[in-house]
RNA sequence: UCCCUAGUAGCUCAGUUGGUUAGAGCGGCGGACUGUUAAUCCGUAGGUCGUAGGUUCAAGUCCUACCUGGGGAGCCA
């Protein structure tokens, strides 16, 4: 008999059809006269009854049947005759797939805490959580391609594996096939890297965006989706050593241009989850007012929601770094020093809890940053009339903070080569950049988003470790 | 990398100012019972208290170092 997905198999209502279920055990209740077990094949959030008429052979199945078990089930639907469930299987055979033993297998038909699944991440998918994240990450995807399909814009792969080492984004990952227990050398003793097997120095990328602006300037409108690598020995719970990156990267666009792009991006992809992953968003939503019952009510989040909704009703507060200065020096956290780091005037570098101030205090909405301090900010922006800013953007969200960093692009060729030089990148790996800006220049614009901030802010869970399936963080590469 | 904090049964945790044989709930196993919903009830097994040193008559409890997790900071997406 055909398997039918138990997604598909819950909103059917030809009750007395045979139907053959195929899943995981999630919990299995059995007494005298039968047995209910629940099962789930990743397909919705939601198992399925699975009812058991005890008789001999049954008897001797059910003992083998635990919590983890993988089982093919033959039997009729049914209009259930409980009160959690519409639709049941009325067992007629049931063959094991796999057994699962109880002594062994860890997860048990109860809580777990967040850190011990992550010591279990080959079986997490196995929860509802993580199945519930991964669902919702797979329709992010989506949408984010969908996005950009639907405004005419090309998917570009930019390379994993670069030999540029300027692109200022972070600690790069060496790539070599060089054996490291026995290097070759130069007469001065440094390392051959012509005997590698780029014949120079490779790394992975840090960042898409160089090679992004290579192909909108001339297919306009790009983006790239891809892996992100990133050797900061960072220890927290919105870093990753490898995660994804949505760059987006448009000639013609200035930076006001790039900031409605950006805005309408994240609220089409919140839209796209509220229209499509609405169980699996309940689900979290409930997981996350649970874990957070015992905190003070001020402390807790608001519904997950309710504030995805929040989010896309009122447009994000746009200010320049100027204004927000303003406003956090006439703060009263600032004037009454309650602030770690007090803000002492213009130039300041904004920190976590200054950007957490003007989002979560102040405005109470995503808020986008734009006209920074060149000297706080990368290479590559286009610098402002005022000859101290650049048009920077940075769009910060309430618990993640900086969701998206972009800028408009420095289009000048003797801007930009005088830039270069002031910072010592090396011209021989930045020729190829630097001649865009020589041949057919044009004002351009672009941002990175990241993949995994956002899913925390979809998801309501509160370390990035947890919204990857195998996250690299230092000194973390179990699975 | 820095600061704070934690590490006790398979999981979640309690263990009082250092003082006899280290406890609970859940899970496992055995049984009872029931169209059950993380079922319920009764019983049962399970721990060299993260590792290594040290202080003390006596250390799960105090001290030092290290390892690992968590929270915060920096780097950023």
């Amino acid at each position: 008999m055909k398997r039918t997905e138990i997604r598909s198999l819950l909103e059917r209502t030809d009750y007395g059809t045979a139907v053959n279920v195929k899943g995981w055990v999630r919990t299995k209740r059995s007494s005298k006269n039968v047995a209910f077990i629940a099962l789930n094949d990743g397909s919705t959030i939601k198992n399925v009854q699975i009812v058991v008429e005890m008789n001999e052979e049954n008897d001797k199945l059910l003992e083998r049947i635990h919590t983890g078990a993988a089982l093919s089930i033959d039997g009729v639907l049914t209009e259930s005759m409980g009160s959690g469930q519409s639709v049941e299987v009325q067992s007629k055979s049931i063959e094991i797939l796999g057994e699962a033993n109880p002594d062994e297998y860890p997860l048990q038909p109860k809580k777990h805490s967040l850190e011990f699944l992550r010591e279990k991440a080959h079986l997490r998918f196995r929860t509802n959580t993580f199945s519930a994240i991964a669902r919702i990450r797979h329709a992010m995807i989506f949408a984010v391609h969908n996005f950009f399909n639907d405004r005419n814009f090309y998917n570009i792969h930019t390379p994993i594996i670069t030999g540029s080492d300027a692109e200022g984004a972070g600690e790069m990952f060496q790539v070599t096939t060089m054996n490291l227990e026995n290097l070759p050398k130069k007469e001065d003793g440094s390392i051959d890297f012509e005997k590698d097997f780029f014949g120079k120095a490779a790394n992975l990328t840090v960042s898409g965006q160089l090679e992004g602006e290579l192909a909108a300037l001339a297919m306009s409108n790009i983006y790239t989706f891809g892996p992100t690598f990133r050797a900061e020995n960072s220890n927290t719970s919105r870093h990753l050593a490898e995660f994804w990156m949505i760059e987006p990267e448009m000639a013609f666009y200035d930076l006001n241009d790039n900031m409605d792009l950006a805005e309408d991006l994240l609220k089409y992809v919140i839209q796209y989850a509220l229209d499509h992953c609405r169980e699996d968003l309940e689900f979290l939503s409930k997981r996350q007012q649970d874990e957070e019952k015992t905190k003070k009510e001020d402390e807790r989040s608001m519904e997950l929601i309710k504030k995805l909704n929040f989010v896309l009703a009122e447009p994000f507060v746009r200010l320049t770094y100027t204004e927000a200065i303003d406003v956090l020096m006439n703060s009263k956290l600032n004037k009454k020093k309650k602030f770690q780091y007090i803000i002492e005037g213009w130039g300041a570098d904004l920190q976590s809890e200054h950007e957490r101030y003007l989002v979560e205090k102040h405005f109470k909405r995503p808020v986008i940053l734009t006209d920074y301090p060149a000297s706080i900010k990368a290479f590559y922006m286009k610098q402002n009339e005022d000859g101290k800013t650049v048009r920077a953007m940075d769009i910060l969200f309430p618990q993640i903070g900086e969701i998206v960093g972009g800028s408009q692009r420095e289009e000048s060729y003797n801007k930009l080569l005088i830039k270069i030089k002031e910072l010592d990148i090396p011209m021989e790996s930045m020729w190829w950049y630097l001649e865009t800006r020589k041949f057919g220049s044009v004002p351009h614009s672009g941002f990175g988003l990241g993949f995994e901030r956002l899913i925390l802010f979809l998801t309501g869970m509160s370390n990035i470790r947890d919204v990857i399936p195998f996250p690299r963080t230092p000194l973390n590469l179990e699975f």
